[in-house]
DNA sequence: GACTAAGCGAGACGGTACGTCGCGTCTTAAA
DNA sequence: TTTAAGACGCGACGTACCGTCTCGCTTAGTC
């Protein structure tokens, strides 16, 4: 897997040019207006080049929305458990928003296993370890009840995001994910009621 | 376009032979695979009348998710919030999974505008207005908030289950469905705690 | 090119331009270099419209080769079976050598059995025909054995051509011809020696 | 030129692998199916090796198709000038039919130069001087004219099989080629019939 | 026996053409 | 007029080989 570097400057320098030119693609025109030739063209590269890396459309899209999604990192520790799941709720709508490669790509990714395997895998997963880690901390603090559940709350938490972007078309604005912020605090508030950061 | 209706013996003979097609060719080989060709030679109807009547591929496959999603109404009241809520949410996980429509339909919802206006008007909408039934009557009992967002409650519910069909591929099942219903309730419980129907 | 093209269906119109750009470009650069997107770019037809007609550049090509071949009809009466053997002969010189298309597609004709099968039927058989038509005069002159037979007849005068075409590539010349036409009728002659028409 | 051949160990490994991975695939698939990758991977050695040897796909077929006919050499005296025919006859007919070689590479050799021209130095000539030993030693006792051209016989006897083999398919058997040399010596019998090999 | 130039394997690359698919438009003839 | 039937232009697909091009490793034959 690490040995591929001897010939890599070549292999290494058609990959880089592919990914640009697509993402500049996916920019302009959307994944849907994506084409493995409009990409060839743009990138000077052959077309049996792209082929030789990714097996079609979308599995090249696929790898620019993970190169995307990469930048996500787990929020850190700030004190308060709303900022930081505010600040998580925050960069993924950045992400998911960012070029419309979401959009563009959900019904490929619901719909081909392979892709959703992969995606699950490269980016579900990451993001559930990431709320883990502010849900655990929560917890400590004492601002959610320590049976909460984090797939429940990344559900919760992320669902109404793809619902707005999909299909209700409703604006992605601060105050709204401040409100599904809080009713998730809400919802797993610890029953006495002692939580540190509550909503006001 | 109303006058249609009353000798509509011709046009509504081959718009009936058209979405039986189409929706039997869905469950076959799903939206990915419908094809308007496919349509056709399936329902002995000429592409040329397919397309007088839907602009193109997807169109027609929206009409026939409305068809599908038209079936659900507001749930009855039955006294109990919570379980007026479940209902709501067993519906919607029915109809969202049927046949793959919609699975299949997403990216094109959410890429064109001329569907995803449609979606929201004949879907999003209906769907909302059966919540604000379901929430009103909650406020009504003391279930719920009286300041409980109809929009916010709607996206909490419908979200994880998109989200679970679409991406994590997470299966739907009852306890999720009672999970999600049981966050909401506790998210907009009154702050008394007086709800009638509480989680356990 | 005449009263035809009044009822010319779209369809006969398109095959029209195929055939003419088609044969163009077979002038121009051999039938190695025959292409069919390079004969829809000429003809300004689409691609499909091609394959919708024949199945691959080689059936294109034979199409074009009998179009060519068809123009051959038996030698008229002449009273001379030499000069009617010699006039069979010339006009297979001009076709076989027209174009190179008989040159550029001999080992596809040879190798794939459909269109073996389609150029025996529809070149082979035709010619033996004529030949056959000129022997029965000849027999009946006293030109010839009366057991003279027609398939070794054609080979002999049509093998040369093929040979001197194809491999030798020594000219084919009028002298040459006469000489084959020679050694058949010399070949082929009544043992009494009582032939009208001799060599010379 | 020549000194390459003293320490020619690791070219004449190669050379050789090249060689029958060709020939075997040949067999296989024909010509009109061999690749210069489908050698190089058979015969284990790098495609650049291939391409450093011959030019291309047909000069190596070429180079085989030489190897096969090598094998040919002039009919030794029988004191029968049509035996000796026959025998020439016969083992021409077993080389062109050999592994579909020369009917997949007629075209290529009619129409590319540089293969035609090899192609009849090194096997058409060579052809043609056999043709001749019989021939003389033919006229020598009598059995031929002494004008009799050794190109005309050779075509005539060459020819009609060449025809059967490419285009008329009709199978090439003892018969023909008895009916083909009787047909050649009649036709270049002496005038007197003296001949003492006379056909029964 | 060590050195250097050639030959070699591996395989990535730009390219051309293939034959296929399904789109949405356009034409024709019959009802 | 409306329809069925289906030909058409089009754009992209993903594939197959082509012949070229590095790039290090192997391997003689020379010093």
């Amino acid at each position: 897997m690490t040995s591929d570097d001897r010939h890599s400057s070549r292999r290494a320098r058609s990959e880089k040019a592919i990914l640009e030119a697509a993402s500049a693609l996916i920019d302009e025109v959307g994944v849907g207006g994506l084409t493995i030739e409009g990409v060839a063209a743009r990138s000077g590269v052959a077309k049996t080049t792209i082929y030789r890396r990714w097996r079609d459309k979308d599995d090249l899209a696929l790898a620019i929305l993970i190169e995307l999604t990469a930048e996500i990192s787990a929020p850190p520790d700030q004190g308060d458990t709303r900022k930081e799941l505010l600040k998580f709720v925050e960069t993924a709508t950045k992400v998911i928003t960012s070029g419309g490669v979401v959009s563009g790509l959900v019904s490929e990714i619901a719909t081909t296993p392979h892709l959703s395997h992969q995606y699950v895998e490269r980016i579900v997963d990451v993001r559930m370890a990431e709320v883990k880690t502010v849900i655990d901390r929560g917890i400590e603090r004492g601002d959610l009840r320590p049976d909460t559940e984090v797939r429940l709350v990344h559900e919760l938490l992320i669902g109404p995001l793809y619902y707005r972007l999909l299909f209700s078309k409703a604006p992605l604005t601060r105050r709204h994910r401040e409100q599904v912020v809080d009713a998730v605090m809400q919802a797993f508030a610890p029953e006495d009621g002692s939580a540190r950061s509550r909503r006001k």
